[in-house]
DNA sequence: AGCACGCCGACT
DNA sequence: GTCGGCGTGCTC
């Protein structure tokens, strides 16, 4: 018997293979199952689509036989296709590329005997009762915050966001929701996402303690900085059922996990939630979509939106929840809890309309009064009446110099790296660019040279001008480097309370380098072996600094009037992340302050930071994107295409916008395609970037432009004019423009 | 993406 | 005379 397979390879969406590839095989393999089929000369992974119902005829292109099966693999499930399916469809990329992407790349390696070896570890169920003696009594919000969320009972239950300060508790409030999932079903499965790999270990940490009860091996990581052999394990483990509680980066969405019960994504608002590579997806947003495809009324699947749509409430069935317990038979409720004290404006959108449910949790443990508990009190310093050239204003100054004397430790951030952005000649006014890039190249003092951050160019630093040899050539600007440099110079005079000297160190990409550094240094910023800290916005995120009663923040006015709309919600959120470093400690948050030195202290943003008032500054934000029919009001995607020259890249663009309007494409549809234009850093690495912005209020409008759009990008791209052109890619929520 | 095949410069 | 540069084209 003959049955032939459609089975889907990591091809990239620019190669001539979009979907499936239909091969031969001895046995009716069940979709999902993963199987190794011969591609061309080599022999590539690949998972098995649907099987062709036996017509008795041959596919009209020629067969190959599959070269494998990867027996011992549970084939991966409808859900988790359709999961691919949708990501696929709607970031504009091949079904194989999404899937093949989503499965650890050890698998594609092992052979079949290496892999049986590994399949035929025995789980062994070490679980006991939960011990609930050491916990700790939870506070009246984080109770009220739970009890809401398991009180829900709109429709299939809505995604939740849980809107909390930092410090307020929010990760304990995620722990108890996982316990309660996983108690209530012995097979249930939790995926929780964390932005950066940086916080995982002491997540991990906390959550294995907390789940030790669960047996050995329950608690797994998943994230890139794993080894292969790791990630491996981890993803067998999640596939198997066995693991039940998955923390991961964002490529944790797209793992297989057979009886997924909850999503947590934590710091939801988060931009490293989105894929910049490959598939461009945003893991939160397909976190939202998987939890109503996880979700089931018997056989059921519940209509999947994404991530928004009609009211949930429309959706349900009528007669109301009841019939959705999770204890019902044939019922299987995922629920999804996105989490954080700056939420995406997408999201709190949502939880203003409605779609999402809201879980208030607004103030740090142990405070209700801002400046006089938890949160520290913000000063603007306006740079307007400060002395001309000064990069800290002497109050601030007088500031830190004040905690250092007092043994207290002040966090300084700048978000840029290196001693200086330029090196320029005040002679001839040459300046430091890249011959390869379309930016200035870094000067870094510590090893002299001048390095470029797009493309990694490195040189020493010239002894004079290399364009008119004059010797004095002087840096301008300033990074971390410098600002770790100046300050020492500032604070020389300055004794700790013991009488020495204040002690000055720096984090950033650079002090980082090294495997283990960032963590050695941390170690030694809450061991109280640092006064001051200098650093770009790395340290803002996630680390709980106990001891810091001062947070400054330089330079933050590069994000105001910046093109990309988004820029304010991500300064808004820095600051107030930046911010809810200080003072985590009781004894000293009555005294924390968040200075912000700023050349428009008046702006409605930093009038928000001062209150710690979110909510007026989502408003603000909103009614401007709402009058500029900005996401979430509009939907957008970038077209980006990269050519040896920019006319070539441009002309791509252009034209194939064109051929979309002859097609009466963008027409009945209100889709905008704008004219293409060179991209911020126009040039890297000798690759001109050209960019194209296409704009619909409607989502669906715009999805179905984009899916009739890309045969013509095929087509124009085969045109010989535009021969040289690299590459193009679609960029489905670009979250920066 | 890989991995071929396919035509032009500096080496054992 | 070959090794190898990366341009173009194909993979069920």
């Amino acid at each position: 018997m003959r049955y032939w397979l459609q089975v889907v390879v990591a091809t990239p969406a620019h190669s001539a293979i979009a979907g499936p590839l239909t091969y031969r095989s001895e046995s009716p393999l069940s979709p999902g199952t993963l199987v190794r089929v011969p591609l061309g000369k080599r022999e590539v992974l690949g998972v098995v689509w649907e099987v062709l119902p036996d017509s008795g005829e041959l596919p009209e292109t020629k067969t190959r036989d599959i070269a494998g099966v990867l027996d011992g693999l549970a084939p991966l499930s409808a859900t988790w296709r359709k999961l691919v399916t949708f990501t696929a469809g709607y970031y504009q990329r091949s079904l194989g590329e999404v899937a093949l992407a989503a499965l650890p790349p050890q698998l594609r390696e092992l052979s079949a005997l290496q892999l049986a070896r590994r399949l035929k570890r025995p789980v062994v169920d070490t679980s006991s009762p939960p011990d609930t003696t050491d916990l700790i009594a939870l506070s009246a919000q984080q109770d009220c915050a739970l009890a809401e969320f398991d009180a829900e009972t709109m429709g299939a239950k809505r995604p939740a966001l849980l809107f909390g300060a930092t410090g307020s508790g929010k990760t304990e409030v995620y722990l108890r929701a996982a316990a309660k999932v996983l108690a209530q079903d012995p097979s249930a499965q939790v995926l929780v996402m964390v932005p950066e790999i940086n916080l995982t270990p002491q997540l991990q940490a906390r959550f294995e303690a907390r789940f030790a009860h669960l047996g050995k091996e329950r608690v797994v990581a998943l994230h890139s900085g794993l080894t292969p052999a790791q990630r491996l394990k981890s993803w067998l483990a999640a596939h198997a059922g066995q693991a039940r509680l998955v923390l991961g980066t964002r490529m944790a969405v797209l793992a297989s996990l057979p009886n997924l019960r909850l999503l947590v994504v934590d710091e939801e608002h988060d931009p490293s939630y989105k894929q910049q590579e490959g598939a461009r997806y945003s893991a939160r947003d397909l976190a939202v979509y998987r939890a109503r495809l996880e979700t089931t009324a018997g056989d059921t699947p519940q209509k999947a939106e994404f991530p928004d749509g009609p009211p949930l409430g429309k959706l349900a069935p009528s007669g109301g929840s009841e019939v959705r317990e999770a204890t019902s038979v044939g019922v299987k409720i995922c629920r999804v809890l996105l989490g954080s004290a700056t939420p995406s404006l997408e999201s709190w959108q949502a939880t203003i309309t409605g779609r999402y449910q809201r879980l208030n949790m607004g103030d740090r443990i142990g405070s209700t009064v801002p400046g006089a508990g938890g949160l520290p009190t913000v000063r603007r310093v306006d740079m307007n009446h400060q002395p001309k050239q000064c990069v800290i204003a002497p109050p601030l100054l007088a500031a830190i110099a004040l905690r250092v004397a007092r043994g207290e430790q002040s966090l300084i951030f700048l978000n840029r790296r290196g001693y200086a952005p330029v090196l320029a000649c005040h002679d001839c006014g040459w300046k430091s660019e890249c011959p390869h890039c379309s930016a200035f190249r870094v000067f870094h003092k510590i090893d002299r040279t001048l390095r470029c951050h797009h493309c990694g160019f490195t040189e020493r630093v010239p002894r004079a001008c290399p364009s008119c040899g004059n010797i004095d050539i002087a840096p301008v600007g300033r990074g971390t480097e410098r600002l770790e440099e100046h300050l020492a110079e500032l604070l020389a005079g300055v004794q700790r309370p013991d009488g020495a000297a204040v002690r000055i160190t720096r984090i950033d990409a650079d002090t980082t380098r090294l495997k283990g550094a960032l963590e050695s240094q941390l170690a030694s910023v809450h061991a109280g072996e640092v006064d001051v800290l200098v650093g770009t916005q790395m340290i803002a995120k996630g680390h709980d600094f106990r001891h810091i009663t001062l947070v400054a923040a330089i330079n933050p006015d590069g994000a105001l009037f910046s093109s990309d709309f988004r820029a304010p919600e991500r300064l808004f959120s820095l600051l107030m992340q930046a911010g809810g470093r200080a003072g985590r400690d009781a004894r000293h948050s009555a005294a924390s302050d968040m200075w912000v030195q700023t050349f428009h202290p008046a702006l409605p943003l930093f009038e928000a930071l001062k209150r710690h008032d979110y909510p007026a500054f989502a408003d603000q934000q909103l009614a401007e994107r709402q009058a500029a029919g900005l996401s979430p009001f509009g939907f957008s995607a970038l077209i980006r295409a990269e050519a040896k020259t920019q006319e070539v890249a441009q002309g791509f663009l252009n034209a194939a916008a064109l051929a979309a309007q002859a097609q009466q494409l963008t027409g009945h549809a209100h889709v905008t395609p704008y004219p293409a234009v060179p991209m911020t850093i126009q040039r890297v690495a000798n690759i001109e970037r050209a960019q194209m912005l296409v704009e619909s209020p409607s989502r669906v409008a715009l999805q179905g432009f984009l899916a009739a759009w890309q045969p013509l990008l095929f087509e124009t791209r085969r045109q010989a004019e535009f021969k040289s052109l690299v590459r193009w890619a679609i960029d489905v929520d670009p979250i920066a423009i």
